[in-house]
DNA sequence: CATGAATGAGAGTTCATTCAT
DNA sequence: GATGAATGAACTCTCATTCAT
């Protein structure tokens, strides 16, 4: 009995690599090639496997999709745990703002899938899993509490103030990621948006505080 | 002589209503079902023609997508003028951006081919055409560069200071029209936007103006 | 009723003008560009008419095809009475050879529909529009039996000694339009065509003759 | 792995036979209804699969005509081999001839590929595979040099003679390939062609020689 | 006489998916 | 567990042809 479990545990467990395998493959092209070029047949080709044996992991193409979606959220949010230890709100916000574009701009594909790609999302609104989503902007929610308890933003409803912080981030992250950044030369684009970010984040400042 | 003039005239006409009901189907399949379902074949159906009819009006497929953008870019630009009777640069901004978001949510479709969609852009950079988006940027500009001319916006780097608006009104119009604010209940949404504009603009006004 | 028939004349005149517009163009295109090319939109295209009035002078694109035939045969055999006048019936026989090289070489397109394409053909056995290339054949059976007469020509039967010297013709002409002469350079083809007509001719040349 | 071997082996075979089952009805489609109707969708109603099939076998349909022109020449080339053993160097000559004839009537598909088809041979220059048909032109000039060198053809630069003899051979297989001999009663074709080669070679031979 | 408008048929090709082995 | 083999459904695009006007 006991060694059955084990048996049955390294099987979980070799199944659970296969799983990451074809994930971490079809991710790899979608960064590469772009998303029409996430096919099964080239996923499976990429790891040596048939074309068959991908859907012994998974149930049809879509719940890759899904997958790769949830582990870009499980990422995401673990990211974003980094800001914790900041003390003060202020700069903790600063920090997550950030975070946040770097995110974006380290993991595009994760996030195109996450925030821009049309195709996978609709049925995850069906099936909750945008909670996932939810969560992170709770976790906004709340670093935009902390600075105006802290007096450092002026008062306002708060799912506002979060949203509006995030739009900005979002704008940021999508423009360059879908490639409309082309009016300024590409080297440049790096103190662009952190000069945009520094900017925003100083208005968000209210004015007497400091 | 006049008749035939006459005749052509109708026929040129026709021949232009056609052009559009196909730009129009297309434009709708766009927004339902997304890019991938903009296929030929599903225009014709929509239209009750045959596929091959719409090569009467159109080259091919690409073509299709081109004038969309073209016709995009063009209401997009047009729209913005409406602005240009306002004195006061900041009252003037501040429109600008409620025109902005409300073409993107107005027009979804067209925002979308314009500012979100990876496919077409590509082609169109190398073919300058990208400049109808250059001029609208320009548009802005100048009208962030007299708000700080009129001391209603801090002095910083121009295209700073417009990327980040223009990220800001961009993240808000991205993020409603791929479908990433299930956070909050739909009926609310149009305030929770406009309580996000506002938050935003007042944010970027000078600390001592008025 | 004199002049009505004068009417009826021009008219059919210019039906036939017209009739000659698309063959040739027809030529043209399948020259230039090859058969594929050959399509009647291509056509009306080059005579600035619509495709459909195409059909108002051939009954369909096959018909097109047909008259060409027909007229290259036409051509091909008014072209070789020139050699009626030479006397001594091997000259003449020499010379109905380069002639009927120069023909193929000179009208490509020409002697590629008429010996060599397999589209048309099938239908003109039947209607035994075939009787024009017969035609040809005896004529040029006549001039072998009058080299077999003078004694140039061993005796043999003429059938054979005919399709012999025909195949020969032919066999150059078919290689260099069909473009398997790549083994030599172009510059020295034109000598090594002479060259091997020379040589076969000679060889035809009765031992003890002359 | 004994048996895993005759698995694999088994596999490959039954891979190479469908891959010839598709050639196969490729060319028979050919010869019966012209290039034109070879289609990928012919060839797979033919054989019972889907269009779809065919591409686990061929890339493409131009492989697919390659593969025939390759097959074409290789087997071509090998049948040539047989005149070898002959050593009067005439007698051999003759024999080419007869086999030339031979093999292109009685594979007139692979024949009408190699030597008369417009379409794939083209591609075939560049890529320099029209060397297989180069070896066999030199193949038969050695066998007319040795002619020459015995004394049974009249000395006369290599080449011509060479493409003198092609031209004859090549003359008559086309000819009756592309059904240009409906002047003939079909009955009495193979002794008319028998015939012509006959006095052809009769005539090649030097005079005074025997 | 001429044609604009339309289309059915068909081409090559690709892909997600299934299933017997 | 893995896969080779197969396919239905789709895609874009082209062409000869028709017909009402």
């Amino acid at each position: 009995m006991v060694i059955n479990m084990g048996i049955a545990e390294r099987k979980e467990k070799e199944k659970q690599q296969m799983r990451e395998r074809i994930l971490e493959t079809a991710k790899r092209l979608f960064i590469e090639d772009g998303f029409d070029k996430v096919t099964i047949r080239a996923i499976a080709e990429r790891i040596e496997y048939s074309p068959a044996t991908i859907y012994l992991y998974f149930k049809d193409k879509n719940e890759i999709l899904l997958a790769l979606h949830a582990e870009g959220f499980e990422r995401f949010y673990k990211l974003q745990q980094i800001i914790l230890p900041i003390r003060d709100p202020w700069k903790r916000l600063r920090e997550h703002g950030r975070i946040y574009i770097s995110f974006a701009l380290e993991n595009p594909e994760y996030y195109d899938l996450m925030f821009i790609m049309r195709g996978p999302v609709r049925e995850l609104k069906a099936k909750k899993e945008w909670s996932a989503g939810m969560r992170s902007f709770e976790f906004l929610k709340e670093n935009v509490k902390a600075c105006m308890d802290a007096g450092y933003i002026q008062r306002t409803d708060l799912d506002v103030a979060a949203f509006a912080i995030w739009s900005f981030t979002h704008g940021i992250a999508s423009l360059v990621i879908r490639d409309r950044t082309a009016n300024f030369p590409e080297r440049l684009l790096p103190e662009i948006i952190e000069g945009a970010l520094d900017f925003m984040m100083r208005g968000i400042l209210k004015k007497n505080s400091k």
